[in-house]
DNA sequence: CTAGGGTTAG
């Protein structure tokens, strides 16, 4: 091999007279630094350069093979040079130029080569660079129509012709006979016995098997037949069959094609294990990985990724950190960095089991980061809700993908702001990203977030024309948005139209008629989906619970949170316990409820304490609701809601010197109540309306209407009433300024603005008060006008003087 | 041929 590494004598070189011999010189040169690969690659430049230097033109092979070497060395351009200033170049220099744009992602080049490529110099190898190609360039229907091509024009396919073929099949995946046909062509050839043949063979057998127009079954069978019979099985044969049957979720097989392995693979014990850690099974993962070591099979980065993982998703912090022990023992000396991939699992391992600053203390450690790494980073600073972080991680990132994106758009909606995420969605787009299906899921529950129907509906209509419209996560977004901005109708006929349904599918459309006060047909759906077969789990019942409870549907409440853990073996958590007291003290089955409390497996927290108080406020009960308060002003001191409620509590029963001394208290403390406000979308754009609004431009109007309006509406029956007056109190002087709430200045808004035959949905941040809610049941008469208000905690629909919720606070 | 980063429901 010193040969290809020797400097050559120009001046020698040049005195030779005889071309041929010097011909001969450089193609045997050549032919050395072919051989000896890439570093034989840079070489060969230099002799090109020299046969420029001493006026040799390369012609004939010689002039191919430097084709073919400077497209192996990503020098393509050189190559298309050489190729060019051929006038008529034979089949060898096609071949390879076909082959060089196939490997460097250009098919079409490609193509137009061969296609210039009269018929009478083509040859099997020239079919086989282009059957290739098009397998590169994904269309193995092309493939496969040249194979068929060839085979019509009687010339002879070779092993290579068969693999790239059976390549194809597995792209396209459609058809069994496909498959069938082109085993017999194999067998009949003289490649039947051909070890990659066959493996590209089973590789078809198997791909084919997943597509959903074949029934895996009897192509599994053929698969493993042609699998047995093989005369030799190389470390490819098996790990396809064991992949196989792990991505066609039957580990029994795999496992049986695993343990007659004949030799020690760790691509197979990965497959192996990659298949338990899919279906969470944590106790075989373990099992196989220490069982590995035990065996001396060496683990790679694959093997530590897949135990990592499983630590993740089971939130089994000490095996990970186990492993992460053994990691730092075995593999690398710190401060060299290990494999990013195993980084990436470790970052993943400490977030998910809630030890996010950890995480960071890898990634900061960490020599190289790729983007799974910074994408990993960002979720786990969205998962926290710790958003400035994350979003000092993203404006850092120099590279960003779809996924980046996503993370941060989706973590800027959960947390509240919408506003923020849709502008992110947008410069998404303008920066020339093509939003995927989850990306529109942050952006519809943005919409959500907003109560922008409009917006929502757009994008919609984005979803659809992008072909997004049977996505599973952009559907269940889809339906929380039109329930959370008032329009059920569409939430239910979104829910409808999706092509299949998961868990939250389900659990979502549940929540949408319970918030909308709809419990009857909440539960009725809850059972539906029972019968579908979907196991209920803790956010359905969350959700069922709630809807009874603004439905007042007490019995069949307390009878699905019994089943939940004797039929479902769900543990009630506080959230299930609070909705259960929320269901029994809103009834007014206050003594039950303080059963529950003292019978629970835990201590009451906060929440339990609100439901119980306000259920206490509903139905007069002053001391049990003064002992729930107390428990509250210990627990969260600085919280308003509890002042309000204890204060209205007081002010029903008229004991206004009570009323006095919780404001005092709340002064003291120097707890500040929570602005009202309610907001509304007109024409696109949201107008908000504060209590004793002075800030919005036309406000006067909305006064000037509000003032004659509320005289109809006493000659209809509305009698103000003043016992609500604490319920939005901001300070002293507002207290007779019933009138002003923001809910009736947005309804009225809504009256003066929206076109006669729309709905007016008005959404407001707290609760809305009693007077209100009275005095919109009277405009709605008034004024024969549908009018939807979103509170803090449900939906009413306003129509003909009635609410939906019947009254049933 | 295998792994590490995403979404939607309360």
């Amino acid at each position: 091999m010193s040969a290809a590494k020797a400097v050559y004598p120009i001046q020698i070189l040049r005195q030779t007279v005889d071309i041929s011999a010097l011909a001969n010189n450089y193609a045997a040169k050549l032919l050395l630094c072919h051989q000896r690969g890439p570093s034989g690659h840079h070489i060969a430049a230099g002799i090109h350069a020299h046969m420029i230097a001493s006026g040799f033109i390369p012609r004939g092979h010689i002039r191919n093979r430097l084709i073919d070497i400077y497209s192996k060395s990503s020098r393509l351009s050189y190559a298309e040079k050489l190729f060019d200033e051929i006038p008529e170049p034979d089949i060898v220099a096609r071949t390879t130029m076909i082959a060089s744009y196939s490997a460097s992602g250009s098919p079409n080049l490609a193509k137009e080569i061969f296609e210039k490529t009269p018929l009478r110099i083509r040859d099997t190898v020239c079919y086989n660079a282009m059957i290739a190609s098009c397998c590169h360039g994904n269309d193995g229907h092309a493939a496969v129509r040249l194979f068929n091509e060839m085979r019509r024009k009687r010339f002879e396919p070779d092993c290579f012709t068969f693999t790239s073929t059976l390549a194809a099949l597995a792209l396209i995946a459609t058809r069994e006979e496909q498959c069938k046909q082109m085993h017999c062509v194999v067998l009949k050839s003289g490649c039947g016995l051909v070890t990659s043949v066959l493996n590209a063979l089973l590789s078809a057998y198997v791909k084919c098997a997943f597509s959903p127009f074949v029934s895996s079954s009897s192509l599994f069978a053929s698969a493993r037949k042609l699998f047995d019979e093989m005369p030799v099985k190389d470390k490819l044969s098996w790990t396809t069959m064991i992949t196989g049957h792990v991505r066609n979720k039957d580990l029994d097989s795999a496992r049986e094609v695993f343990d007659s392995m004949d030799q020690d693979l760790v691509v197979a014990w990965n497959s192996m294990i990659s298949g338990y850690v899919q279906e969470g099974l944590v106790v075989k993962v373990f099992e196989m990985f220490r069982k590995m070591q035990s065996l001396g099979v060496k683990y790679d980065d694959f093997t530590y990724t897949n135990a990592l993982s499983a630590c993740a998703d089971w939130s089994l912090i000490l095996h990970g950190k186990q492993i992460h022990a053994y990691i730092l023992r075995i593999e690398a000396k710190p401060p060299t960095d290990f494999m990013v991939s195993v980084t990436n699992a470790l970052i993943s391992l400490y977030w998910k089991c809630g030890k996010v600053h950890q995480a960071r203390n890898i990634f900061d450690a960490a020599c190289t980061k790729d983007l799974v790494s910074w994408n990993a980073m960002l979720s786990a600073y969205v998962s926290v809700g710790e958003i400035d972080e994350a979003k000092a991680i993203f404006d850092e990132m120099y590279e960003k993908n779809v996924l980046s994106w996503t993370v941060m758009i989706s973590g800027l909606a959960q947390h509240g702001l919408g506003e923020e995420a849709l502008k992110l969605f947008n410069r998404m787009k303008s920066c020339g990203l093509e939003p995927c299906d989850y990306a529109f899921s942050g952006a519809i529950t943005s919409c959500a977030v907003l109560a922008s129907l409009e917006q929502g509906r757009q994008l919609h209509g984005q979803l659809i024309r992008l072909g997004f419209d049977s996505s599973l996560s952009a559907g269940n977004a889809l339906i929380t948005m039109y329930a959370r901005c008032g329009a059920l109708d569409a939430a239910y006929k979104a829910f409808l139209t999706m092509p299949c349904l998961d868990s939250v599918s389900w659990n979502a459309m549940i929540a949408a008629l319970g918030q909308h006060g709809h419990g009857a047909k909440a539960t009725e759906l809850y059972e539906e989906m029972l019968e579908e077969y979907i196991l209920p789990d803790r956010i359905t019942f969350l959700t069922v619970l709630s809807a009874c409870s603004h439905a007042g549907l007490v019995d069949e409440g307390k009878k699905y949170f019994e089943s939940m853990k004797e039929v479902y073996g769900i543990t009630p958590c506080e959230d299930h316990y609070a909705r259960l007291v929320d269901l029994l003290a809103r009834s007014g089955r206050l003594t039950e409820a303080q059963n529950v409390i003292q019978t629970m497996p835990f201590e009451a927290g906060s929440q339990i304490w609100e439901a119980l108080l306000s259920g206490c406020r509903l139905h007069g009960n002053m001391d049990l609701g003064v002992r729930a308060a107390e428990k509250l002003f210990d627990m969260i001191p600085k919280h308003d809601g509890t002042y309000i409620l204890l204060a209205n509590m007081f002010a029903a029963a008229g004991r206004w010197d009570s009323v006095a001394t919780v404001r005092k208290f709340m002064r003291d403390r120097g707890v500040k109540k929570e602005p009202g406000c309610s907001w509304l979308e007109v024409e696109k754009k949201v107008h908000v309306f504060l209590v004793d609004d002075a800030v919005h431009p036309e406000i006067h109007q909305v006064y000037k209407y509000l003032e004659v309006f509320v005289l109809r509406l006493r000659e209809l029956g509305y009698v103000p009433d003043t016992k609500y007056v604490l319920h939005d109190i901001v300070s002293e002087q507002k207290e007779q300024s019933l009138s002003t709430h923001s809910e009736k200045l947005a309804v009225v808004y809504g009256l003066l603005k929206l076109p006669r035959e729309a709905t007016i949905r008005v959404f407001k941040n707290l609760r809305i008060c009693g007077d209100c809610h009275n005095a919109i049941k009277f405009m709605s008469k008034a004024e024969s006008r549908e009018i939807i208000v979103r509170d803090v905690k449900r939906f009413r629909h306003f129509k003909d003087g009635e609410c939906s919720c019947g009254d049933y606070w």
